[in-house]
DNA sequence: CCATTATTTGGTTATTATGCCAAATAACCA
DNA sequence: TGGTTATTTGGCATAATAACCAAATAATGG
């Protein structure tokens, strides 16, 4: 049987912090090792308090923790199984006119 | 270093289907196997329409398959990789203020 | 203390997502 | 053919997101 709905919701919250283009992208670079927020800026290329607010939201899902150091906070992934998940993903075979403009 | 924004916006789409809490309800339901709308639908508690927009957002993502006989059409998950990724993301621990109505 | 740098927060606006109802399709049976 | 059941589609109202700018906060160094 299905997990509850309470679970379910649960679980889509952490899901949809995953579930944004440069939310991702991030996600996917930090998999490499943590990153300041300035870096992720740069990585992402959107205004700095759009990343931040990014940044929050991923962190408030449990899937990013933060670290200050001086004037700097480093994020890194409170996870290790986003690649294989992806790897996974990238098998699917999606229908053509999924022509989103990012993508 | 990370995958490129392109590769990122299609998997973030990927995600996305899974990213709501009545999609992800089926999602689980499903890896158990193969249900119809109607049930579907009895265990979503929302229109039929409702959800048979959300099933069509996920067959159009590549997350589900379709198979239609007589009169039901039958929905089964397209990847197998989705019961490992729920269990590691039950061991994050998000921040509390996470209320949403529906968890 | 003041200036500087890094980050977050508040506010606003435009875009997108969600859910219901009603209507359209599709398959089946009498 | 006509009726019934299962599903999808179109349309619309409402809610939730996302992005930017400007202002606030925090840590550091002079």
């Amino acid at each position: 049987m299905p997990p509850s709905k309470t679970v379910s919701c649960k679980r889509a919250a952490v899901i949809k912090s995953l579930a944004h283009p440069s939310r991702l992208l991030i996600a996917e670079a930090l998999m490499e090792g943590e990153m300041c927020v300035c870096d992720l800026k740069d990585l992402v290329g959107a205004d700095m308090s759009t990343v931040s607010k990014h940044l929050s939201m991923m962190r408030q899902a449990g899937v990013l923790v933060s670290d200050k150091r001086g004037l700097n906070i480093y994020y890194r992934l409170a996870c290790d199984c986003l690649g294989d998940f992806l790897s996974c993903l990238d098998q699917l075979a999606p229908k053509k006119a999924t022509t989103k403009p990012c993508c």
